[in-house]
DNA sequence: GGACGACATTTTAAGCTTAAAACAATAAGG
DNA sequence: CCTTATTGTTTTAAGCTTAAAATGTCGTCC
């Protein structure tokens, strides 16, 4: 018998059937933008689940590696994901219980660590990469590629304006 | 002493510092708009702890309460706000014990349970609101009226594309 | 060369999140 | 009725996430 309702395999906000229309156009482009990118990141972390039994920071931690041959430290990878330095622990952790991720010791700072995808982990991030962007295609085919360039600017563009706004405070 | 790196007041994944220019359109357009809504969200998480001393679950919990002045049950909210049951509860759990929302059984139907705002949990949101409004007017101010526009049609176009994605599974 | 500050990582405590199972109550069909 | 299916909520086990504190190591500056 299954206890969770109709938001299982959408999860995550979908604010906007609750929207008045008379909110402002500023918060009910932020409300859309938060859906749409929830609405993809669910399909993803689903996918990733149902198709190669894994998890989204999982994934991105085997992307970093994959494109750093020579390893990274633990404080790189959370600077490149943008998660907390505890965070990673504990995710390496379980991707060495996997034996996806090796960690080894550098003699020359006993500080650090240096992280590196095993065979096991090239080959599992490589299956599932091809895949990965095929579920992206799939969730854009409905903009042509004029929606999608435009689409594209317009959020560097935000990108830019939220750094902006976070150097005033 | 600090331990955390410069992810700390970021939080969220920056791919495209890691992206190769030679990625398909498609894989960059889906991890800026990722970016974009984490930069976001991290700041409006990281405004509601400052100043609100809150998290944006429970903000969010407040305002579909706020909307709905005859309260709503577990189903209901966890609906409306796209997450498990089972996470609704404990939400509703320790929105309860700061006083913030009211349970209240139902002896038309003992199953349900009916949720709704204390007036000490009105009165929080309605101090949070404007604030909060004005964090996101802040964050989008580089657009201006026609990018925003332009914006808020293509992420509902987006949101059709994902819709129907899915649909064909 | 020892003290002190800076840096890298881990630990801790708490909260968020899910899927699946368990529990509780109503509804429906004989 | 009363059994069975359905519906609504909670519990459970596991993982993700953070901020803050603790731990361990390096570098520098007397």
């Amino acid at each position: 018998m299954e206890a969770v309702g109709e938001a299982k395999e959408n999860a995550r906000p979908d604010f906007e059937v609750a929207l008045k229309s008379d909110e402002k156009l500023e918060l009910r482009l932020w409300l859309r933008l938060l859906t749409c990118a929830n609405i993809i990141e669910a399909e993803v972390r689903r996918r990733l689940r149902q198709e190669f039994d894994t998890t989204l920071p999982r994934f991105d931690v085997l992307a970093q590696l994959d494109r750093n041959v020579l390893g990274l430290t633990m404080g790189e990878l959370s600077g490149r994901l943008m998660v907390s330095n505890g965070n990673i622990t504990g995710l390496i952790d379980r991707l060495v219980t996997e034996g996806l991720v090796a960690r080894a010791n550098r003699p020359e700072d006993r500080r650090t660590v240096r992280v590196t995808l095993t065979d096991k982990g090239r080959e599992s991030f490589r299956r599932m990469t091809p895949e990965h962007a095929g579920w992206i295609d799939g969730l854009l085919a409905g903009l042509d590629r004029q929606d999608k360039t435009t689409l594209y600017e317009l959020l560097a563009k935000l990108k830019a304006s939220t750094a902006e706004a976070r150097r005033e405070d």
